[in-house]
RNA sequence: GCCGAGGUGGCGGAAUUGGCAUACGCGUCGGUCUCAAAAACCGAUGAUCGAAAGAUCAUGCGGGUUCAACUCCCGCCCUCGGCACCA
């Protein structure tokens, strides 16, 4: 038999034709398996590297049908997005065509390599069926508060004029322009996930089966950082700043304040202040310093005197209150106290401004140093020798800073402990004199939802003159996205010269008001997506609980890495937050996560504009659909990155023509008459036969390594021709070699599979049978072969029989020639026996 | 700077978790078939020395533990990814 387009085509037809995705889902007779792959954002036809996050998950989801669930595999569009908007800019299509041209174009695609879906449940997020459920997500969030404007610093870019997401500020500038991105205030609405920061991070522990770097990756993301916050008095004024510090063990040496620009009690603090205009002059400046040169390393440090004191509540002095260029916006309280001697930013500053520096934690090398001249030997080997302040030792430069932990001086009655006890002392101390209380901070910000754009989901709300700001009333969704738009960058969204779009009576007084011309970031309509899957057309709610009860949480998620924060941890907020209004039963939603690596080829990204893209549509017309699925599988551990050459596709294309010769051979294969006993060779090939199904199997109930999966059933291949080369094989064993070969191959090449199985008379699909099963008794063997070592290299082996004791597998081992003459008349030192593996002999 | 992943033949990569390093595939070489070529099949293939038997060296580098280390411990180097003035 030979392979060709004309098998992927026919098996195609016979999936769709006979339903084979189609999921029941109220089906109980078999146990349910949702299994999910990030749906793709249609920006462009897929290329090789896309296809393996889809090859991947028609994989599992052919695997789990054969070990007998009820599989769901959906798929969709994430179809809301700034590249279309950006197309309508440049070459006038609407956003609308261009997205569903695509879908259309990756549709083929996927369905030409063989990859099943249950299409009737198809969603789209820019479809008004779904994005109504979106703004239903978002009244939702904002009848409970998680939903909220605020004035916030946002990216800017002033050539462009508009806003900028995160993601399309590459190093600083803008990535259609290359301007320096500048930071611009203006009132946006929020998500708050900051609310969730504990629960997001603690619920971390419940996903056992998830890789380890995501988790870590979304820990740091929130990054919890637990400290006090102490109160600093102003001098000659009722005012306070408070600050947050992770390190209380070093207040003693807090020697100045400092501020971040949008500090908010800053006017009320420079408002008599002398040198006021310049210090307004520094504030704008640092406001409209790019974030590019932020970035960059050795940004120096800059500040300015305000002119006030605090007083150091522990010490009594007065320090001085500066305004610093390093002080971060929108964390802990925007303004620190500084302790130049534990910290290499704070002691940069204190240099180039010539403020004091006292050292107030000693690391164990400086202290070693310090008392070899204090105290008996004694009391310095145990550290009792508690030495006077002395200061503490002069720092020069920064690498002699030491921001470690270490032992407190110069700190009165803490003097001499050790940091993380101090820590606990002082915060005590402090809470109890009211200087101070423990306190927690996250690096989480609160998630900025609102784009000022038109290709996404309309915020539904309505602000009116007399009742402000107002929902819209559910009754009334979707708010409709208007078709006729002219898209200009201006920096507000082009639905704001939309007046048919913007007037709207007040859904409370019933006066005329205007709408949010803002729409939703895309992250919000892929944060349910998954839910919407079980009752995709149900007009009448987002979902339904019941079912999505049933069929979630998702059993195993496939995706990119490159969503390991954003998406996911947003998803998890959002069914956090549904979980909280008793809309769904589950706590996290997907319970099982598998991150694919990158296909790379010439060392990079598959990209266009570095024209590397591997075109799938011509490998498929070529060798057809399961060689590039087997070779995709076949190329490495699937999570890892790997790197396309067209030559390891020609040996998979080798190997299925290679499989599929079996068949032909099989036909032609002649019995040589009866014979009761089996031979040797036939043990053999049974025996493979059954350690192949045991490794495969086993390969894929790990972690998915299907790359070793095929190697084993290569080696299956390779034997099966052995058998036949070297002599009789019974027609019964090599027809269930040949079964067996095809049936573990059907996740990876499902076409082909059928094929075979056609040929072979069998007239219902691969798919409706049963996954192999191994027979533990052809295991057995009676023999097994030994690898003899001396001195721990290998000299020789032997074959033993499994039942002889250590002893006389010993005694053997020391009969070999080699073993003799290596020995001498020397007896053996000591010999290791290691079960069925080795015997080393050492001498 | 911090966190994470990784470094194994000419190449992609295996190695039952401390037990025969280099499975499987690619490439290369030799053979069979053929007028020839392709395809296919069979065989060889870590490096060095050797006619051979064999020996020595090899899993980024340097140490260590062990009868035995790709695997464990200590100290470095390099590559990739994430975060990055988070107090």
């Amino acid at each position: 038999m030979n392979y060709n387009r004309e098998i992927d085509k026919k098996w195609q037809k016979v999936w769709e034709k006979t339903g084979i995705f189609d999921v029941d889902t109220n089906d109980t007779s078999k146990p349910k398996y949702y299994c999910l792959v990030m749906f793709p954002y249609p920006s462009s036809e897929l290329h090789a590297g896309h296809a393996r996050n889809y090859v991947i998950g028609d994989a599992v989801a052919r695997y789990k049908m054969m070990q007998g669930y009820n599989v769901l595999t959906p798929i969709g569009w994430d179809a809301f997005g700034l590249p279309a908007e950006n197309q309508a800019i440049k070459h006038k299509v609407h956003p609308q065509d261009w997205t569903f041209k695509n879908i259309r174009k990756i549709k083929e695609q996927l369905n030409s390599w063989g990859i099943g879906y249950d299409w009737k449940r198809e969603i789209a997020t820019c479809s008004p069926g779904y994005y109504k459920w979106t703004q239903w997500l978002f009244l939702k969030l904002h009848q409970k508060g998680f939903a909220y404007r605020k004035e916030a610093l946002v990216n800017w870019c002033p050539e462009c004029k508009t806003v900028l997401a995160n993601e399309q500020v590459i190093a600083g500038v803008c990535e259609r322009c290359s301007t320096p991105v500048t930071q611009k205030k203006l009132r946006q609405w929020f998500f708050k996930i900051t609310d969730y920061a504990e629960k997001l991070l603690n619920d971390l522990e419940l996903l056992k089966e998830w890789p380890e770097r995501v988790k870590i990756m979304q820990q740091n993301w929130i990054g919890k950082s637990e400290g006090v916050e102490i109160k600093f008095p102003l001098v000659c004024s009722n005012l306070a700043i408070n600050c947050f510090t992770t390190r209380v063990d070093t207040i003693f040496g807090a020697t100045f304040l400092a501020l971040s620009w949008d500090y908010p009690l800053i006017s009320q603090i420079i408002n008599d202040a002398p040198n006021r205009i310049e210090i307004e002059g520094f504030i704008e400046k640092v406001k409209n310093q790019p974030q590019s040169s932020r970035i960059l390393d050795n940004f120096p440090k800059e500040g300015i005197f305000t002119n006030k004191f605090a007083i150091n509540p522990v010490t009594g002095e007065k320090i001085p209150i500066w305004i610093a260029n390093y002080i971060l916006t929108g964390y802990g309280t925007e303004a620190i106290m500084c302790v130049p001697a534990s910290d290499k930013r704070d002691f940069e500053f204190a240099k180039k401004y010539n403020l004091p520096i006292t050292q107030v934690i000693q690391s164990k090398e400086q202290r070693a140093k310090a008392h070899r001249h204090i105290g008996t030997k004694k009391q310095r080997a145990e550290g009792t020798c508690l030495p006077a302040r002395q200061g503490g030792q002069r720092i020069e430069n920064s690498e002699e800073v030491y921001d470690g932990e270490g032992i407190l001086i110069n700190s009165r009655e803490f003097n001499g402990l050790d940091s993380s006890e101090a820590k606990e002392k002082i915060a005590d101390y402090m809470e109890k004199e009211g200087i101070g209380k423990r306190a927690v901070n996250y690096k989480l910000r609160d998630w900025l939802i609102s784009r000022q754009r038109y290709w996404g989901a309309p915020i539904p709300i309505i602000y009116c003159e007399v009742c402000g700001e107002v929902p819209v009333s559910e009754s009334d969704l979707p708010v409709l996205l208007p078709q006729t738009v002219e898209f200009l960058p201006t920096g507000q969204s082009p639905l704001a010269y939309i007046e048919e779009f913007i007037k709207a009576p007040c859904p409370k007084c019933g006066r005329s008001a205007k709408r949010e011309t803002d729409t939703c970031d895309t992250f919000v309509d892929s944060s349910w997506y998954y839910l919407r899957y079980i009752s995709p057309g149900k007009e009448e709610a987002a979902f339904v609980s019941e079912d999505v009860n049933k069929w979630l949480p998702v059993d195993q998620y496939i995706g990119g890495v490159e969503h390991a924060i954003l998406h996911l941890m947003y998803s998890r907020f959002i069914n956090k937050f549904l979980y909280d209004e008793g809309l769904v039963n589950f706590n996290e939603p997907f319970r099982r996560l598998f991150t694919q690596g990158m296909i790379t080829k010439d060392g990079a990204k598959m990209s266009k504009s570095k024209g590397n893209v591997v075109a799938p549509d011509y490998i498929i017309d070529k060798y057809g659909a399961d060689t590039m699925r087997l070779y995709i599988l076949f190329m490495g551990p699937p999570q890892k990155d790997a790197e396309w050459q067209d030559e390891g596709l020609s040996g998979c294309w080798r190997f299925i023509q290679r499989a599929l010769r079996l068949l032909d051979l099989l036909k032609e294969h002649k019995e040589q008459g009866p014979r009761e006993q089996l031979n040797g060779k036939e043990k053999e090939l049974l025996k493979k036969i059954h350690f192949t199904i045991r490794e495969v199997t086993r390969d894929l109930e790990g972690n998915f390594q299907f790359n070793t999966a095929i190697s084993r059933i290569m080696e299956l291949v390779n034997q099966i021709y052995k058998n036949l080369n070297e002599g009789y094989l019974r027609k019964e064993i090599f027809q269930n070699s040949i079964e067996t070969v095809f049936l573990l191959l059907a996740p990876f090449t499902p076409h082909i599979s059928e094929e075979v199985y056609e040929g072979l008379g069998r007239t219902s699909s691969v798919f409706n049978r049963a996954w192999p099963k191994f027979n533990e008794e052809f295991l057995k063997e009676s023999e097994t072969e030994i690898a003899v070592l001396v001195n721990g290299r290998i000299k020789d082996r032997m074959m033993v029989n499994v039942n002889w004791s250590k002893e006389e597998i010993e005694q053997m081992a020391l009969s070999l020639d080699k073993v003799k003459r290596l020995l001498q008349a020397n007896p053996p030192k000591k010999i290791i026996y290691v079960d069925k593996r080795i015997v080393n002999i050492v001498i």
